[in-house]
RNA sequence: GACUCCGUAGCUUAACUGAAUAGAGCACCUGACUACGGAUCAGGAGGUUGGGGGUUUGAAUCCCUCCGGGGUCACCA
């Protein structure tokens, strides 16, 4: 947290006797930046002193506030209202800024923490759809988000990698498989034989007795099943690897569904054992309707578990291997009826860490005439989204800056940046209609506005170099990576504080680790997203209207360094999600 | 049917979790490169926050109800 902030709600806290959390949650930004950088509302006070918001605001507005930090403090209506000092945020944050570089925002709160993200999971022998981007995507941008507040973060990949569906697959395949289009093109081919299967279902319903029993083949150890679920799997996986590649994302571990077979037994036994399961019609379920939930099956009549059991099993061996403090599951919000009973059921299993698990949910990616569907074959591909939008990019990039180096590398950051961004600017719980004009949109609230603001910084400080060695101020001429340390030169103490263009920049990058701590709170990367939004627009009025490099010298220096400030935030906020910043564009 | 989520300008949406004049983008109209990149900027027009009640000093936000849409509800995940 920054020191203005801590010191105004400690100060706060005394003034009012309200404890530090409470004035913490109610201190706000103002809406308008001529009211000052926070403002606390007087209104909850009102009860508590018997006293209109308005004179209570004014009266603590007489109290002696100013510090190092805080210049002035003025009562509007009834809210109080924080001024900060000019000098704090030109001299002593912009310079901790441009110091600090890549690791500006990166605060320490989640030190010695584990969290666990359970994202992405998608069904081996299944298209990557569209459908998978949006928990792809939300919870690569969490793990970031943790991570920058010091979390250790443990991405999980859950793979869809067992169940009914591998029985159609073995059915479909050995009727109609052909090895050499299997190998060309793995999940493609995968998922004509899963549309095929069940086209011809329609007609022949014998097909879905026959993929029930080859999948209890696989189930019992079946050579020629485990085998071919194992081409499958093998041939899938290589498959996702490739665009998560692609995407930038990585996890620490791909353990599937398959991988808890070994520990169902137990899993039951244990629930038994807390006498929580019964039989019912020959299967085995957990009866939950004391605690308002449905009865949930565990076991099939024929044996089989089922993904509770599973997720179970997997809840499990996951506190035992880090012992989290926290687990996240980026799963659709069609499951929230799902995770309700499955937290339920490990809270009555007597895990204490039951009430860490969350599940984080997010709304149904839909066509215009209903939703998408595997079986039906009314999907769209994500690759394929991926590569039409970086496509147009590549085109956009021809027209725009055909002398442009490496434009392929520009292109995919672009086309990816749309894609990725589009998805994370709007509140997650929403449902979103699928729309190719949208997705492929690069105008207005989107990626590549922001990436363009930030490659016009670059191409204003690069002139500057050229001009002049800032590297001093904390920019060395070949625009890398890197902050110079503590062996720079002294900024340059600035008296004067120029444009309500530069107030409102500095402004925003005072708040950019205090969005951070937002987004996480809520588990809602949108957040940063609008923020970066908000600080690219205020960029580039700034840039309409007070020029940089034909300024005097004083206010030459101040605004570079404003504008090096820009750089570094919006690139850290991009990279927390998921998304590049290229220099040119 | 029960439970649950969503409903804000023509379209896509925001609003820091109950507070300041409901804020943006797209599309539409009018302007701006003899200053650092026009994927930009300035201005205009566009709102009974689905309807109706209620709680509150204060409601887009909380409660009730109705309408519209999505989702889920024992052998899929």
């Amino acid at each position: 947290m920054l020191p203005v902030r801590k010191e105004i709600i400690a100060r706060l806290a005394s003034l009012t006797g309200l404890p530090e959390p409470e004035v913490e949650t109610s201190l706000e930004i103002p809406p308008d930046p001529t009211l000052g950088e926070y403002a606390f509302p007087c209104f909850p006070l009102a009860r508590r002193f018997k006293k209109a918001p308005q004179l209570i605001a004014a009266e603590m507005a007489e109290h002696d506030w100013p510090s190092d930090y805080v210049e002035r403090v003025e009562s509007v209506g009834p809210y109080l209202n924080f001024h900060v000092r000019r000098s704090y945020l030109y001299n002593t944050l912009l310079p901790q800024i441009l110091r600090e570089g890549p690791v500006y925002g990166i605060l320490a709160e989640g030190k010695g923490k584990t969290v666990v993200v359970d994202y992405s999971a998608p069904n081996i022998a299944k298209p990557f759809s569209v459908g998978h981007l949006r928990s792809t995507v939300i919870g690569n941008a969490l793990c970031r988000l943790y991570r920058s507040l010091g979390y250790k973060v443990v991405g999980i990949n859950h793979l869809g990698d067992w169940g009914t569906q591998f029985g159609k697959l073995i059915v479909a395949y050995r009727q109609w498989g052909d090895a050499n289009r299997l190998l060309e093109e793995p999940v493609q081919y995968l998922y004509h034989l899963y549309v095929r299967f069940h086209q011809e279902a329609e007609s022949t319903p014998e097909l879905e007795e026959e993929a029930r029993s080859w999948f209890r083949r696989l189930e019992q150890g079946d050579r020629e099943a485990r085998e071919l679920w194992e081409h499958f799997r093998a041939l899938s996986l290589e498959d996702f690897q490739r665009l998560y590649r692609y995407l930038g994302i990585s996890f620490d571990s791909y353990m599937g569904e398959s991988d808890y077979n070994d520990r169902l037994e137990e899993t039951i036994e244990l629930a038994r054992s807390r006498g929580l399961v019964k039989e019912s019609e020959g299967a085995l379920v957990a009866d939950l309707e004391p605690y308002g939930l449905p009865t949930c099956l565990l076991r099939k009549k024929d044996g089989a578990a089922l993904y509770i059991t599973r997720d179970l099993a997997a809840a499990i061996y996951r506190h035992e291997t880090y012992s989290f403090d926290q687990m996240l599951y980026v799963v659709g919000a069609e499951q929230t009826l799902h995770f309700q009973q499955f937290f339920k059921l490990l809270e009555l299993m007597g895990f204490s860490w039951a009430g860490n698990c969350t599940h984080v949910p997010f709304g149904l990616i839909h066509f215009k005439d209903g939703r998408m569907s595997t079986r039906q074959g009314k999907v769209i591909f994500l690759e394929e989204v991926l590569k039409r939008a970086v496509e147009l990019a590549r085109e956009i990039i021809e027209e725009k800056n055909p002398s442009l180096n490496e434009k392929d590398s520009v292109a995919r950051a672009v086309g990816l940046g749309a894609v990725i961004f589009g998805d994370l600017i709007n509140d997650r719980i929403k449902d979103v209609e699928f729309d190719w004009e949208k997705i492929l949109d690069f105008a207005g609230e989107t990626a590549p506005y922001i990436q363009y603001s930030h490659a016009r910084v670059c191409s204003i400080l690069r002139r500057a170099a050229a001009e002049e060695m800032i590297s001093a101020n904390g920019m060395d001429t070949e625009l890398k990576e890197t902050t110079t340390s503590g062996d720079a030169a002294p900024l340059k103490v600035h008296n004067s504080f120029g444009e309500p263009e530069e107030e409102t920049l500095i402004i925003a990058m005072a708040h950019f680790s205090e969005e951070i701590v937002r987004a996480v709170r809520d588990n809602r990367p949108s957040y940063l997203a609008r923020y970066l939004l908000e600080l690219a627009r205020g960029f580039n009025k700034f840039y309409h209207n007070c020029p940089v490099l034909t300024a005097s010298e004083e206010i030459r220096q101040r605004r570079l360094q404003l504008v090096a400030g820009v750089r570094i935030v919006l690139r850290n906020g991009l990279a927390l999600l998921g998304i590049e910043a290229p220099q040119e564009m």
